[in-house]
DNA sequence: GTCCGCAGTGGGAGCGCTCCCACTCGCGTT
DNA sequence: AACGCGAGTGGGAGCGCTCCCACTGCGGAC
């Protein structure tokens, strides 16, 4: 059972790589690191040492000393299995990625339901393994917006955040706005009974938009209290759907707080031989692939999502840094309508 | 600029472990890590000491003399950015999240197009910065499967590689006998007119379905040339069905290699006003969330994705723990059939 | 001409851990 | 009575790195 072939097969030490380019063990170590007060000749040397041995720092030795991992957490506190089925998260999942690549920090996923798997989820947060958490799909019930902050561990929210948005930084999307914006769309349309596909109640988002679309009812004088509430999902939209139009046969105008709920809400108008946009329109939200292949294609609310989590992978990065003292610090970013063929 | 309160404010080393217990610093490590050799006693004042300040190893300077990093990297060397779009993926990574959790083990999740991103990605996993590598969504194009076994690290294919599959352990699902058991309902139904929607040709278990569906035809007599190819989307399932109707419009089976495809075609089909399954029987592959929600609801192959991530990530594993001699290592799942309502 | 300052350098300590090895001690064996 | 032996223990080295600090030259200021 020996373990490998002896201990230090491969891989070249900063040590080694000093003797080759024969200077101190130190001045290799701030060439390698960004060359401050490194001459331009032991620099030469160290870079080509480097380059001819395949030297590649020991990012466990380099964590011990600094106490800094290198990586950082992507939390996802999602009692929902079906995460990944909302275009959301490969958006952000993929633009953190790029961010955190070109820092060559690492990406650790950690998929957390609510319960056990959050003990182990906050545990694992505060015993420094990490040098900073990005939040993602946080809900009201994971008390993640008021725990984090006293783990003393940087962390961003992607979205507001419950309660803690006064301790916490976030990176949001104009939620208010865009639900405002979607609603007034309808009113301008000449819509007079308008109703609302409003997301799950535990998340900020959700309450946003449905704050947006009563604003913009309000001040056209019209009634709010058209609504129905959904998940996210298509199945959910479908059902949220046939509630509020059972209840709602006369409805002609429609905002549904997500494009894979508004795809299940158009199925239903087609099964209720309703014609989209004419007996009924309807304006979704997200634009994120799903709104262009709807049948008709979706008008929606486009969230800049990739914009969003560069922004937050940022910020995150910055406040690991140690940049921009560390108090609450918001990013709010407008959203655009995107119309097509349902309103 | 001071970094934090101070080296080692809050976090308890070993050594402080030990003071307490009244051990030495050897017991205390033996003691955390579990017990051989260790007296009841000893064992219960360190596990005391532990509760008691909150102790937690530190990772890098274990890393650091183990020369394991307690990470395995999941690997997505994938061209679409859709990624996500694919309920197999939130299964893969759900499923590794789990196991991995359990032993402790974090998941590092490196996404990489093709190009300068794989570059970075390989010499990523050659610094020895993760113990192995779980490779998901392989194309033909990304030379992983040739590449990884030089690299020295210990990884697992999801799904059968190209070209490596005798130096590369791997774990699939039995995709020929599903294509096959697809097609043999939609003969056995008295389908005579039998096409298919294939996915990318530069993916194995696109291919091997693609086999399964030959070799059923072939076996009834009849012939195997009504095909289209599709990207495993719902708007490449689209256009391939559009495509293939145009060609045989008098087909009365359908085998699509995805169910996310099959929602596109059962959306041709409708439009064409063909009924599901009288005029056209349609069998999807996958069951993974979408064949209970499309109209009507879709007979398809389940893959047990659940299983088949968990068993690759126990097995990548065990390789790093150097387990089973390290040699190639192949599970294939059996898949099952689940009639709904369109064939 | 002496001295200060500063860019560049190397020695060495030490981050927190594991593991090798030498040691003690109580027991059964000869 | 002397010995061997194995279970349990502690000392200490060392993993590869960064960073503090002391040192060496060499230029310019006095």
């Amino acid at each position: 059972m020996d373990n490998a072939r002896g201990p230090t097969a491969g891989s070249p030490t900063l040590d080694e790589v000093a003797r080759v380019a024969g200077v101190s063990r130190a001045t290799a170590s701030r060439a390698v690191n960004g060359g401050t007060k490194v001459s331009e000749h032991a620099q030469r040397a160290v870079d080509e040492a480097v380059r001819r041995l395949g030297y590649v720092p020991n990012r466990a030795a380099r964590a011990l000393v600094t106490r800094r991992t290198g990586s950082v957490a992507v939390v996802v506190p999602e009692p929902d299995d079906r995460v990944f089925s909302d275009p959301f998260f490969a958006g952000t999942l993929r633009a953190a990625t790029r961010v955190l690549g070109e820092r060559e920090v690492q990406l650790v996923l950690l998929l957390a339901r609510p319960g056990a798997e959050e003990e182990r989820m906050l545990r694992y947060l505060s015993a420094g393994h990490v040098d900073g958490a990005l939040v993602v799909s946080h809900h009201r019930a994971d008390r993640l917006a008021e725990l984090l902050p006293d783990l003393g561990i940087p962390c961003v929210f992607g979205g507001r955040p419950w309660s803690g948005s006064d301790r916490v930084p976030y990176v949001d999307v104009d939620n208010v706005a865009g639900g405002r914006m979607a609603t007034e769309l309808l009113v301008e349309r000449g819509c007079t009974r308008i109703g609302t596909i409003a997301g799950p109640e535990d998340m900020t988002a959700a309450i946003d938009r449905l704050a947006g679309f009563c604003q913009a009812l309000e001040a056209a004088g019209l009634p709010t209290d058209r609504r129905a509430h959904g998940d996210f999902t298509e199945e959910g939209g479908r059902r949220a759907a046939e509630d509020l139009l059972d209840r709602h046969p006369d409805l002609d105008g429609l905002v549904v707080a997500s494009d894979l709920m508004a795809r299940g809400a158009l199925a239903v108008a087609a099964a209720r031989g309703l014609r989209v946009p004419d007996d009924l329109a309807v304006v979704g939200y997200d634009d994120l692939g799903v709104a262009e292949t709807t049948d008709p294609p979706l008008t929606t609310v486009r969230q800049p999502i990739n914009e969003m989590a560069d922004r937050a992978t940022r910020l995150l990065l910055d406040r690991i840094d140690g940049r921009d003292g560390g108090g609450p610090y918001r990013v709010v970013i407008p959203t655009t309508l995107v119309r097509r063929a349902t309103a």
